[in-house]
DNA sequence: GCCTGCTATGTCAACGTTGTCATAGAGCGG
DNA sequence: CCGCTCTATGACAACGTTGACATAGCAGGC
């Protein structure tokens, strides 16, 4: 390996003089820096970062920890965001993936700090609360999609709140009535918080939301769901007087109410408008007719996650309250006003 | 940070014994070692990575490098992969992902090296040939999903081939006779290769394909590419004598196939047999009908390729020829043999 | 010509760990 | 009881880098 003494003696000047070079130290003649930057080049030196890692105790290295990447694939793009920001600073990203197994974490813990991470992201793969623990890990940690009651970590999560409101609202506007709603597996946090916003959209248009109407379109526990959304559609639209347009937890059962409905011989966006949550492209672009949709913003939550724990390590901040993101409206094919009687 | 000889002076032995303890090393009394190991706990001792790496001039860590993790976001499940396997070994894997631009590529070379990355993969999100040129890096790779030409790396890719083999194969094994094909990106290696195995699958069936059947299902250069499957397989189903069955370039094809097959009064599976790629769950197991596809093995690609980089690293075998992956039929619920006339 | 202040460079030690070698003591055969 | 082997432990240096400090040379003001 090439190191600063090997450049060192090439150029005639001490390995302090080459470490001020490659640390763009204004201290060094212009003579004696293009002289060094050549040998640089030419011996191909790249410095050795556990060596600057153990004299200044500080590191440009980032963990990543999440518990499922797998399941919802369209989250990656929390790690696309997160890699974005840490670029700009030069700085990487270790990853981790524990299946959420408590121990597995630990190791990660203990691993990230072995390697003197300088902070750590936890993302997990629905929006709910988690209880980290004391963890071995010693360095500021900012959540992504979840929340820690205990601990009072920095977060950033989707406003689904807001999301279920912009659902409701966009439907509403378009003039419909009777608002069917396929929701979330309703263990997780998103989907309460998502029924609110839509009851709030009702209640400030006057229409009040048809309990009848409203059914989960996944139930079991985390990693064991079953998506029963095309059974729950079925019995929406089979009704005397079925819902206009429905609501939907995610594209995915989004997915299954089209099928549903187009299998009942409905015309979407004809005779039923639907309308999901997520945008995942694979399914809301390909879909015919392609599918009206709320964005999850995960790029985004990867950016604002990555900037808030660049600030607490260079202690510009303090771990400060929750930031909710914005779910913006994404309007392609599926929605339309409702038919006339 | 506690280090080692906060250890040492609490237990009242030498920086020397505690580092004998913590790595194994047979040769401590019984006596000594508890003695130690109540002091690592009570003090949480984590050694330091980066002091460790500096003397030993090893390291647990790998890099990961890929073009572009979103645009097929079920291709998570490679990092899945390779993650699930490094953890045997206790490593851990530095991820970037370049977005396909060759300077940042050439940048996280230097990153991966900077940190000494003991090897590294190199994943792209399309099966395609690279270019990798000579880059900064020293240490072993291994391609994953791609292969070079130039520089004879060890790759680990999907057998596309055996894949198309395996869709048409199926459908024949029905019944079918006239099967259309609406394919993938022709620019992509994939099209070609699995091509190739329908044709392979026709043969021995002793029926030939018809060109006039057969379609491209997007268009446009990677990263801007667009679906147009509907429309393809609109022609398709508009014709005379229409297939009994198309096979699909990928999973979101298949959903675009399906919505123009109903949209045109077509039962599937009943008028009409859809066979997928790539068993992207959000899409096949969503579905109604869910979709048989084909599935890329991208987990046990993860696994394999890594495997193989482990043993790079020890030395243990040298750069072979690439590995193909076998492509397994999962079979759901949108296949049948062809109506009866 | 001496002191001051500035620039450019060098010397040295230290970060935390472990490989090499040294050493102290125990056990044992002759 | 001497010399040998074996076990358990310690002393020391080195890995590559950089912070703290030293120094050499030069310009400028007195």
């Amino acid at each position: 390996m090439t190191t600063l003494k090997d450049v060192a003696r090439l150029a005639g000047v001490s390995p302090k003089t080459v470490s001020r070079v490659v640390n763009r130290d204004p201290m060094v003649s212009d003579e004696t820096r293009l002289s060094v930057e050549r040998y640089v080049d030419e011996l191909g030196y790249v410095p050795n970062d556990a060596a600057r890692r153990m004299r200044t105790q500080t590191s440009r290295v980032v963990g990543f920890l999440t518990d499922v990447i797998a399941t919802t694939p369209h989250s990656v793009d929390i790690v696309r965001g997160v890699q974005d920001e840490l670029r700009r600073g030069g700085r990487t990203m270790l990853i981790a993936n524990s299946g959420g197994a408590k121990d597995v974490e630990a190791e990660y813990w203990r691993l990230f700090r072995a390697q003197g991470a300088a902070g750590a992201l936890y993302a997990t793969m629905f929006h709910r609360t988690v209880d980290l623990g004391e963890t071995a890990f010693n360095a500021p940690i900012v959540l992504v999609n979840c929340i820690d009651l205990k601990r009072g970590l920095a977060a950033v999560l989707p406003d689904d709140l807001g999301g279920g409101y912009t659902q409701a609202k966009h439907l509403l506007q378009l003039g419909h009535r009777r608002i069917g709603l396929v929701s979330l597996n309703p263990i997780l946090a998103a989907a309460d918080l998502r029924r609110k916003g839509i009851e709030k959209a009702h209640a400030e248009a006057g229409v009040s939301l048809d309990e009848a109407l409203v059914r989960p379109g996944m139930t079991g526990p985390i990693g064991r769901e079953r998506l029963i959304a095309f059974e729950a559609a079925r019995e929406l639209l089979d009704r005397k007087k079925r819902p206009t347009a429905i609501i939907c937890g995610h594209d995915q059962i989004a997915l299954q109410v089209m099928s549903a409905a187009v299998d009942l011989g409905l015309k979407v966006p004809g005779d039923l408008s639907i309308i999901g949550f997520d945008d995942q492209h694979t399914i809301t672009e390909a879909l015919r007719p392609a599918l009206t949709t709320v964005a999850l913003p995960y790029l985004e939550m990867g950016h604002k996650a990555t900037a808030i724990l660049i600030d607490l390590i260079a202690g510009k901040a303090a771990p400060g309250q929750p930031v909710l993101m914005c779910c913006p409206l994404v309007e392609r094919d599926s929605c339309r006003p409702p038919p006339r009687r």
